[in-house]
DNA sequence: ATGGATGCAAAACATTTGCATCAAT
DNA sequence: ATTGATGCAAATGTTTTGCATCCAT
């Protein structure tokens, strides 16, 4: 990795942490483990992999901390949290990262690829009495790797 | 309720259960039941709703009976099924429908109001290598009657 | 030293599976 | 009568909670 990055990722973790410390809240080591993992993280991050990866440098981790952790620096507003297919993931905030995009799921590899498109730039019959506070727009199909004539949906070749 | 959209909605259940019957499927009491009701029903369902509902008519149903057959429909392409903030809802497939659309979701009372705006039609820059299945769309808010100026979200008052 | 953070255990909740019984075909 | 559908119970997976202990402040 290179110095401009690092340094880059240094700071969006001392970011985080002010944060943290800011609110009154202890740095732990495991704090700075788990902000240090979201600043290096390119894409979404589940529950169990921030585990998974918190636990080689904690022995002894629980989930409950993991859990907890993850709510708290969601309710600081520091990571965006949404549901996808096979679960709640994570990732840092919007402000974090250089501008909004939304993302095409791999079913098969389950890999994400930034889409620089949001419909909301586009939308324009939007009730008007609707105040609007978040959106989702996740598109899910096969990468260029997965893609195979069998995965074809079901609904297709069902008549109804 | 109208003649004429009983006969739509009846229409729709005799579809649904032709589909399962096509498939070498059992037309049970709760299957037949369970057709009206996502045939009646406007937006989505939950598990936990499918099962209140079946449940005043089939005394002693169980959840994981609902579940079989909430996942055998969506197989079958009966139904379509959408990961939402508080869980995992079903409803009858597009093709069930006038036509595709999207959701506003109310974050307060969990109504959905349908858009008629649909962001793939509008896609332009598309990876060209990308083999698309299903897109999901939907916009968190609050509605006109649970509009209120503390609803405001952290991230907005947190500085980072 | 004080109070927040942690690990542990256990609870809560949603979803799935194995199996004996029941019922649609 | 055959075989799939059901209810029951128990397992699984995820997320939450209570509490004693530990450690950042």
């Amino acid at each position: 990795m290179k110095e401009a990055e690092c340094s880059v990722i240094d700071r969006a973790v001392e970011r985080m942490i002010q944060v943290m410390s800011n609110h009154g809240l202890r740095i732990t080591g495991q704090r700075r483990t788990l902000a240090r993992l979201f600043a290096e993280a390119s894409g979404f991050l589940s529950a169990k992999e921030v585990y998974q990866s918190l636990e080689m440098k904690h022995h002894g981790l629980s989930f409950d901390t993991v859990y907890r952790n993850l709510r708290m620096l969601q309710e600081l507003g520091v990571l965006e949290q949404f549901n996808f297919e096979d679960g709640m993931k994570f990732r840092v905030g919007c402000y974090g990262h250089k501008h909004h995009h939304h993302h095409l799921i791999c079913l098969s590899c389950d890999h994400i690829y930034p889409l620089d498109y949001c419909p909301m730039e586009h939308l324009t019959n939007l009730p008007a009495h609707f105040q609007v506070v978040k959106h989702q727009f996740e598109i899910y199909g096969y990468c260029e790797e997965c893609q195979q004539p069998d995965n074809k949906p079901l609904q297709d070749i069902v008549s109804v």
